[in-house]
Parts: structure tokens; C-alpha cells; sequence
DNA sequence: TTGAAAGCGCTAACAG
DNA sequence: CTGTTAGCGCTTTCAA
């Protein structure tokens, strides 16, 4: 039953050539119209599929994206990847997708996978630093950051050059002024004591979050969680807890927010009444949520897209990377200063 | 700078050995245990990593598993596909992730680019039929299906012997119970005209539904949307729209759910004074949202990791297939059958 | 324009 | 137990 693939040798047979002139025709090389015409004829009737495997091996490398994001759960980057995939979808590649859950180890470790399987084109969403990513660079992947960019200092023109990983073209939403536009919102309704609920590599964020904020500032109240939801509510939970007196939040992620609502209903805050929340990330059920959720939306399918776009684009110019814009969308988590839980 | 990688070659010439002699040692042949520790030895000083290239191209197979999911973007999908990347990296197995958008055209081609790649297992949610998946079949393909069987059957054993699909093993959840579960719950709280907003590849529920509801049926409250959000949003607007008399809804999925909440709202519909609703498929924010939402939970991630397993143990025995259960999760989006919107 | 031939890195017979 | 050898299917010089 199961018969023998058919090859470019069969084709050849059958149509009368040397295989050299198949492999040309069937990659658009240069040939006699009447040859072409044949053999693509024949090819087409003999219901040929060229074997990746073949041509991978020859050219010591397997065509394909690699896609490495911390969760593939986490909605934001689920529209990442559906980004990536219309992209490499129109071009005909495969993804090759794999889940660091914002593990250094993790990571380096599918990183070795993608090398082995001879996949040289890689979008990342990087947690392990230039460790992790260096060696990945030399050995000659072709990476393009989406997100985040490996020393999260992200657009930041700035001396501290991370040697390698800084030549790495990196997609971007632009934080920093989602952030400031998050926080004036904020403290333009009178807030005050405003806190920080971050994920892992917000570095960035956070430091636009103190810059603004300037003397505004509270250390204590700037909580970082692991990628995990249960970590994201045990960090907004105790931070709630801990710090009465705060009257608004500021979600870096959607986990983060959803984290948030879950431990004010918890606690009884009453949002935005008690407290004010803005979330990063616009999410189909922000609108669901009671009260609805206002939230810095962020181009997640565009990272997605123009990333792959430049991993494909490989070689030409296009060293530095892309800066996409972020929205401020107000729906009903924020309200003006109340008084506060705990005055004083 | 970029210096050739190293090659089985080379280790088996650091060794001493021939390159068949490595070939076996790494992959746990016999060899005399000096000979192995040598070779790992060298192996390992010189950060050798064999090239799936080769191999794959040898054994006329790359490794990997396919994935074909509708739409990575829905929770559901990507909870599966997290089931999925869970197994295949303890199996140190790369995962192709290809996105039908539930179109049978789409499906094909990417099937179709997964045979070229040599990659020979699949897991999909299928929506072609036997048209698609017979030549692939065919081909040599080894097929799992995850939450939906392609001819729909689901796990009712019956005549209509759908050729080779019919041997595909698959993974579902149990719909049947689900559906009657919530159906049972609704028509307890006194709902008469309960209605299905389905989605595509739902004939197993339809007909669960059909029959659980018998007499009480009424085809019009039944509404098949397509995979995307807009979709689902029209179907459920409309149908509200068109039969302002029904009082419950069984949405066939968090998007359709979502999409249900969102028409509700605004048409003005109170849930669940107005209407109850009972979704498929528990996800974080039907917590969150206002009323939170009475669900059936499915086991979304263990459908991925099973039939990640299944497809990975191919050859061996289980032909069959794997049901799991759904759960009922009773929260607020359910009343009692009140004064109707429009009596009569 | 075309064909012959040389591998890409690896595994699987087959001898030794 | 180990080495030699023959390809897997394809691309790519290199001549013709």
C-alpha cells in the first residue's frame, strides 16, 4: 500500500531530464520554455512534492521559524503568535513553536532543539540574557526579539552596548509612553500612591514607571511576579493587603490584571470606587469585567507580524528594529481619588 | 568567524572510532563501555550536537509533531496547544503549529507543507473531512484528533464506518454528558426554550442536544456561527434579535460565550434575569465577568497532552481513543426561568 | 541550456 | 563489538 515517496528522480525519469534540471525548473532557475513545461507537467501529474528533507540537508539548514514565548496561554502572546503565523503562512514557512514559561534554562535549552533541527530563523520573546542568547548568536541564528528585547532596555539609546544581543532588531510595543500615558491618567484623577504589578523582564517599564512617577515613587509599592498566574495573584494580593493605603494599580499584563480583579474582589476593594486599575494589554474580556476594564492596548498580531517580516528579511538592511504604538482605552476601572482605605 | 559546525566525523575522528560507532553510542547502541565513555567524552568536549538534518533525512521522517488548531487565539485552542508542547518536550520532540481558521482549504495546505517537512505525526482539531485527511492518511500521516473526530461522531459507535478516518484515535471531551448536564440544569430551572450557538465541527453536540431536548426542541434556537469572533457576535445578536421569547442559551464555546455576554448586554438582556446562559469551555475571565459565567469545564490541556501521548506511542497498541470529562461549574449566569421577554 | 557527479550529516546493513 | 560502505533526496558546481 504505502508506497515510496515520489523524488525528483522519478520526475526526471519520466520527463525525460537530468535531475539538475528538474531542481532548476522547480525553483525557478533558468530553462528552455519547452523543457520547463514538461517538466513541470509531469511533476504536476505525477502529484510531485519536492522532500524538505532532501534540500534542508543540502543547504545545512531546515527552512522554518522558530517561536519562543514565555506562555503560550497567556492571550498576549497567543495574538503574538497568530501574528507570526499569517506572516510565515504567506511565505510558506513553518513555526516551530516553543513555551519558555520565562524559564533562562528552558529557553536555552530550545534553543539547542531549534539549532538541531537546523532552524537558523528564531523570534523570541527573550527571558535569559546574553548567556543565554550569545552563544545562540554566534552559532549563526538569525533571532529578531518581539516584546522585549534582551537587555530590557529596549528603544533606549544608551551606552551600556550588550554586545551582541544589541545588534539584535527587536519589535516593540512602545511602553514607555504607555506608561506615562497610564500614569498621568492616573494621577491626573488624584492618585497618589499608585503601584507597580510586573511580570518578569519589565525592567524597561519600570524604570519609566519611577521616572515618571519621580518623587512620586514608593518602592514598596512596586511588586514583581513570576510568569504564573498563581504567583500573579499571590503578588497582587499581598501587595493589596500589605498596603491599605494605595488607591491605584498599574497591571503589567493581562495575567497581572486579571490577577488584580481577582484579588480585590477578593479582599473587597471595590474597583474603581477603592481602587483604580489600569491593566497593559486590551483583552476580549476586558470589556466583560465588572467594571470594565481600562487598559493600555498593545499591536500583540502586529509584533507578531512585523517580527517574522524581519526574520525573514534577513540579510537585507533593517538592523534596528520597530516601535509600535500603544492606546490608552478608558473604560470603567478608574475613578478619581476616593478616600483612602486606611487614611493615613 | 562562523566555523563549521561540528560533524559526527569529527568525533568519531577525535575518538578514533568510526562514525558508525558514535552513531551508536548516541543513540544507546551497544558499544564496549570504554569505547562509550570516550566517545560521550569527546562528544561532549566538543559540544557536539548531531544534526536532525541527517538523520532525518536518513530515516526519510523529521521528528516533530504537527499541531493544526482553528485559531491559536481562542483560550481553548491554546490551553490545548500548551498540552501539546508539555509532552512533546518531555519527549524532546520540536512542535509544528499551523492555524486552519477551521477552513478546509487551509487545512489541506498545511498538511500539505507538514508532509514535505517530513513530519509524519499530527495532531489536529480537524475540519475537513474525509477528503482531506484520507489522502493524508494515505500518505503515511500518523493522525491523532483532539476535541473533535472528523466525522463528528464523536465516540457514538455506529454503522456509518467513515473509511480510514474512522481509525484515527481521538481525544475529546465528553460533550454528550456536558451538553446534558447543562441542559438537565437548565430545563430544572424551568427553561423551556433553550438555544445552541454553535460553532463549527459541532454535529456531535447538536445532536446531544437534539435528543436531550426531544420534544422541546425548536430548530430556529439553533444558530451556527463561524470560527471568528464577529461571527459570533452576529450570530447571537440575531438570534436574540429574532426570538426575544427564549430564556436560556448554551453557548458551544468561550467565544461564542464571550460573544453571547457581549449581545446580551446590548440588547439590553440581564443575565440572568433576562436570560440565562450556560458557556462551553471554563476560562479565567468567566470568573471575572458580571454575573460570572456557569460553564462546562473541559480539560483542554490534558486533550493536548493526551494526544500528544497517543500520537507519540503510534504503532503500539490503542488504537482507540480517549474521553474525557467536562465538568458543570455552577456560578452566577443562570436564573430561574422568569416572566418572559415577550410572553407568548 | 543541460547532465553528470559530488556531497550535505547521518544511520543501517554488512562484514570483520 | 566495531569499521566500512551505501545511500536518503536534494542542490550545485563544472563541463559539455
Amino acid at each position: 500500500m504505502k508506497t515510496r515517496r515520489t523524488t525528483i528522480k522519478d520526475v526526471a525519469e519520466a520527463a525525460g531530464v537530468g535531475v539538475a534540471t528538474v531542481s532548476r525548473v522547480l525553483s525557478g532557475g533558468s530553462a528552455s520554455p519547452r523543457t520547463a513545461e514538461r517538466v513541470l507537467d509531469v511533476a504536476a501529474r505525477l502529484d510531485y512534492r519536492p522532500s524538505a528533507l532532501g534540500r534542508n540537508l543540502r543547504r545545512r539548514r531546515s527552512g522554518g521559524i522558530g517561536l519562543l514565548l514565555p506562555d503560550i496561554t497567556d492571550s498576549f502572546y497567543a495574538r503574538l503568535a497568530d501574528g507570526v503565523l499569517g506572516c510565515a503562512r504567506s511565505a510558506g514557512e513553518p513555526v516551530v513553536l516553543g513555551a519558555t514559561g520565562d524559564d533562562e534554562e528552558r529557553e536555552a535549552e530550545l534553543i539547542g532543539t531549534l539549532l538541531e533541527q537546523g532552524v537558523e530563523r528564531v523570534i523570541a520573546v527573550p527571558c535569559g540574557g546574553g548567556e543565554t542568547w550569545e552563544p545562540a548568536l554566534r552559532a549563526g541564528l538569525i533571532v529578531v526579539f518581539a516584546h522585549r528585547s534582551v537587555t530590557g532596555r529596549a528603544d533606549a539609546p544608551g551606552p551600556p552596548a550588550v554586545s551582541a544581543c544589541a545588534t539584535v532588531p527587536a519589535v516593540l510595543a512602545d511602553d514607555r509612553a504607555g506608561v506615562r500615558t497610564a500614569l498621568d491618567y492616573l494621577t491626573g484623577l488624584g492618585h497618589r500612591r499608585v503601584a507597580y504589578l510586573g511580570g518578569p523582564g519589565q525592567e524597561q517599564r519600570l524604570a519609566v514607571f519611577r521616572r515618571t512617577l519621580g518623587p512620586l515613587v514608593d518602592e514598596e509599592l512596586i511588586v514583581l511576579a513570576r510568569g504564573s498566574r498563581d504567583s500573579a495573584y499571590a503578588a497582587a494580593a499581598g501587595l493589596f493587603q500589605r498596603r491599605p493605603d494605595l488607591t491605584a494599580v498599574l497591571a503589567g499584563g493581562n495575567l497581572l490584571g486579571e490577577a488584580a480583579v481577582l484579588a480585590a474582589r477578593e479582599l473587597d476593594l471595590r474597583v474603581p470606587r477603592d481602587l483604580s486599575l489600569v491593566m497593559f494589554d486590551d483583552v476580549p474580556w476586558a470589556e466583560l469585567c465588572a467594571p470594565p476594564l481600562t487598559v493600555i492596548a498593545q499591536p500583540a498580531q502586529d509584533i507578531g507580524y512585523r517580527a517574522a517580516e524581519l526574520v525573514l528579511r534577513a540579510g537585507d538592511q533593517r538592523p534596528r528594529g520597530v516601535l509600535l504604538p500603544t492606546e490608552l482605552i478608558v473604560r470603567g476601572s478608574c475613578g478619581p481619588r476616593g478616600p483612602s482605605r486606611s487614611p493615613r
